[in-house]
DNA sequence: TCCTAAATATTCGATGTCTAAGTATGCTGG
DNA sequence: CCAGCATACTTAGACATCGAATATTTAGGA
């Protein structure tokens, strides 16, 4: 017998509720929703002792990861996001002097995006703490159960990326008109989101 | 050898950025991410046939899980909002006529809010379609793997709740002023988030 | 009783995101 | 060459959320 977490609370609660819950498939999905809530705050926090919010963190790693350069249509690809957003952002850091734009001189549509010094400097100094939450997490685990664990997911994952495969009349996904039918881009997105 | 995910990608690229990358560790927490998000997004297409947004779907299971009605700070913990937030959700709801407040006849700061009949017909008409797509996730594994999963998960979810135990000098908990250092409310939070 | 502190909900201003529309530029077929 | 369409980014407007300040009410102690 383990002990019980908080979810197991939750599990119980509302297994009162709905009686045809099934308590390992609630369990785990409300565990993975926690930890990527509980992830996330965490990483606001550590961030905030760098002066750094966390998506303009996320918006440099982007960029790190196109070796510090690259179009806001590409990162609103990598971040999946919209393309206004990422105008918006990138506004941000330039205020900040952590990126300049540099209209491209082949396509002059284009503008792209560049990490200035301060800029590669920011994300360095986050890059280093960042990954230590995860680390402590998945420390619960010995090396062959997380990659047990990370194999249960994949398998997971997998599903996931498969169409969804709704067989009956028109579903949702016919009717909704753009953002709802992407296929979920992950492409360049940094590590841990 | 089973079939890559784009988690394996993910992960790939950045260990060639960032060599000390545990690839399981990695695998783990970017696939929770993953899989949170694509719940998050399936779960706003399907509400949307019903007319529903995600974030009013979320108040109004928060009121069910609470037999209809509730204090609105009690629905900020139990959603983990602000409480200014729960004041603009149930404006809303207002408006369309899911709920209504009743001021609190023995203390008059309160002003519960109660679901209307028509408040718990669009929560029930939601709620059979809700679990749909956590079902077929985790339908990749057999009833014993789920379970597993569920077990793996629980140690990791035991170590967060955990106060985190920063040994060195001050941090950030010690300098943040209020939400940062909040438990992590999970409160009543309905099932699935 | 009266004064202070705590609790409760709301309003206000700022921010980040989205969709839709707008502007400028590039491309392609007649 | 040019008309029409596609591409790339930005602007504009709407909305959800948040922190801080505010107003009202309750509770507790001198």
């Amino acid at each position: 017998m383990t002990t019980r977490d908080r979810i197991d609370e939750h599990v119980e609660r509302w297994q009162a509720v709905l009686p045809d819950l099934d308590p390992d498939t609630e369990g785990a999905v409300t565990r993975i929703q926690f930890l990527t809530r509980h992830l996330r705050e965490d990483k606001e926090r550590v961030l905030a002792d760098l002066d750094l919010q966390r998506h303009e963190f996320d918006t440099l790693q982007a960029l790190a990861g196109r070796h510090g350069r690259a179009a806001p249509s590409d990162l609103a690809r990598d971040l999946a996001m919209a393309p206004a957003s990422v105008t918006a952002r990138v506004d941000g850091l330039l205020r900040r002097g952590l990126v300049h734009r540099i209209p491209s001189t082949t396509d002059r549509r284009r503008v792209d995006v560049e990490l200035t010094e301060a800029g590669w400097a920011a994300w360095q100094g986050a890059i280093e703490v960042r990954g230590a939450e995860e680390r402590r997490l998945l420390g619960a685990l010995d090396p062959d159960e997380r990659r047990l664990l990370s194999d249960l997911l994949r398998r997971i994952v997998l599903v996931a990326e498969r169409p969804a495969a709704r067989p009956d009349n028109a579903t949702a996904a016919d009717r909704r008109p753009e953002a709802a039918r992407r296929p979920e881009d992950a492409g360049q997105s940094p590590p841990s989101g």
